[in-house]
DNA sequence: TTGTATGCGTTATCAC
DNA sequence: GTGATAACGCATACAA
């Protein structure tokens, strides 16, 4: 009432911000009709107004140049257009990759996608976690691995149980183990397929790289090879302590230059891969002649390496996440999606010359 | 007056909204202080409240597993704590290393990072800008260079006009010839001391892969290398049209190996030498031995390759306009800064044996 | 089909 | 120091 009151006391006053900002008041009054007959045509509801009303308010909106304050917008719809991803690291290619699938349907529908690095650190994803539910995000992905041992995981639990009371959807993009949608590869498979893969080119002493210690994600990855490796009657012991960098593939390698030389060598990333391929190669080993290498990912600079490798969906992941917090579909806490991967194969990897000379041994003998 | 009432007619209940949430009001009634007082410590105003009382909201905010609510506060305070960088592709690591800068600092502080993919269309560029200030973004951080020739230029100076007649701060990452503050390495200098660089390890035939054809910043490396060559003496006509891609490196690494080869190749990019390099050495030649490569970035897998670069300060660029964008000093727009950039010699590069030759002939001559 | 009035959850401006 | 209350700009339930 007052401010209405006010209004009237001063007529013919615009009513602008300080900022000088147009609102949807002005609007209103250029076209001749009520605030509320604005709001619907500017905010698109599904509400009857005449066409050629709407056509006014159209109108005076293009000519004041206005703009509609999203905050505003979001204050009364308790949502923001925003969508954010939770990540280890933007300059890791991987997680680049699920960035961007979810930026461009984010913009497809003008939704704004925000970015949220966590060096892996439990503690840091739950603050992150915690600021977007407080910014009333559309949705939530949360795109790395879990640490099992992690004491932060109660923690990371209510914020799921909060997530799910509240308006924004959450999406996991890997096993977290949390009642919420998830969109994930079976990362059992994809070192399972590989290993086989290389078993079947004849390598039998097969070295692993593993992933970072402790998350979820290598834990599953160490299992795939170690049972493809089992089903074929294979010592799957052979394994180097690892991570999903550059380092840790060099430093594996420089061990193995030191032993006896593996016929293959699985990493559990592609980077750790390119360190591995690059080790050897400086410690004067021939590949593949003499060592086939091949990594997970299939990331950008895999085929410049000629890297043979295990595809991931990493682009789909985000998109299908962006999709479906965006979508009309209503919300399913059971949502699950398994995409499938499949080998490159590329020319890291080869027959293994000396698996002819062991069948003739066993011919022989 | 009416909402007091309502709240007077309802003893005893709590104000809560449909999703549970607790708002402002219920601390301060459980802390039995007014609104006002209650907002002044949670929002952490510089205001004079007594030491009891403000324990005693805190206790009970923290009773109460109280959240603010941001986008009420933004509304306001006419601005969300957001970032937004407008960048071309998060999938490149020039731009996922800038990103990065702008999240580290934004993290500290609690604001949120928005990540633009332009894909460099001018027009998406145009059309995050717009969004981004009809979110009220904090700031604006610009990381493309600009393309002269597009259309669109004329509505980018208006988005700067408007945003500098708004509260979000506005930074570009490289000259765009607009009234806005600006963080930027000197191009034309990059190429230049690379090329003198190489110059100096006495080759004479340099040749030049091109960046993307019409950004500025392709344009203002060009002309570096044209300068740096033409202060030696040199024919600096050797170039080949580019893009910062793997692909295009490729391709000129191609053409090249179906004439006379060069004594040097410089790439506007460390990617599009990665083209070159493996090209070339799949065709046969050694490197450096017989041709040596430079590129320009020294992004993370440089080191792997080897590679001498240029190192541009990508990292820095968007942390120092993360920090001015949130920082406390006044807004300037005359705000300029350029950074240093270095050559990192690395294995693709060495001296020229040929120039050994050349000098012997000198010398007899 | 249009208009009126209320509320969204804060901060900020007053008055006390 | 503290409290009452008016914005902030929009969407929507309810009235007409």
């Amino acid at each position: 009432m007052a401010g209405r009151e006010n209004r009237e006391a001063r007529p013919g006053t615009r009513r602008r911000g300080p900022g000088g900002k147009v609102a949807l008041a002005d609007v209103a009054e250029r076209a001749g009709v009520s605030l509320a007959t604005a709001s619907r045509v500017m905010s698109g509801a599904a509400y009857p107004v005449a066409e050629a009303t709407r056509e006014r308010v159209r109108q005076a909106a293009s000519d004041l140049a206005y703009a509609p304050n999203m905050i505003a917008r979001a204050l009364v719809r308790r949502m923001t257009n925003t969508i954010g991803v939770v990540i280890g690291d933007i300059t890791d290619s991987y997680f680049a990759e699920i960035a961007r699938g979810v930026e461009d349907q984010a913009y497809r529908r003008d939704f704004l996608t925000i970015i949220c690095n966590t060096d892996r650190s439990p503690a840091v994803e739950n603050a992150y976690f915690r600021l977007l539910l407080d910014h009333h995000a559309a949705g939530i992905v949360i795109a790395g691995g879990s640490f099992p041992q992690a004491p932060e995981n109660e923690a990371f639990r209510e914020l799921v149980q909060e997530a799910s009371r509240s308006a924004t959807r959450l999406v996991v993009l890997s096993d977290r183990d949390v009642e919420a949608p998830a969109i994930c590869v079976d990362d059992r498979m994809v070192t399972m397929d590989l290993t086989r893969y290389l078993i079947g080119l004849g390598h039998r002493r097969i070295a692993y790289v593993e992933g970072l210690t402790g998350l979820s994600t290598s834990l599953r990855r160490g299992e795939g090879f170690a049972r493809a490796m089992a089903e074929a009657g294979l010592d799957a012991s052979l394994r180097y302590p690892g991570g999903f960098g550059i380092e840790p593939g060099r430093a594996a390698a420089a061990l193995m230059l030191r032993n006896e030389l593996p016929d293959a060598v699985i990493a559990a990333s592609d980077e750790a891969a390119f360190g591995v391929l690059t080790t050897l190669q400086q410690g004067g080993v021939e590949i593949p002649r003499q060592v086939s290498v091949a990594g997970i990912d299939d990331n950008r600079h895999a085929q410049l390496f000629n890297l043979t490798t295990m595809r991931l969906p990493t682009y789909d992941l985000g998109a299908m996440a962006a999709k479906w917090v965006i979508g009309d579909e209503p919300s399913a806490p059971d949502y699950r999606v398994t995409l499938p991967c499949r080998v490159i194969p590329r020319g890291t990897t080869s027959w293994n010359a000396s698996a002819d000379k062991r069948k003739e041994d066993l011919r022989a003998g």
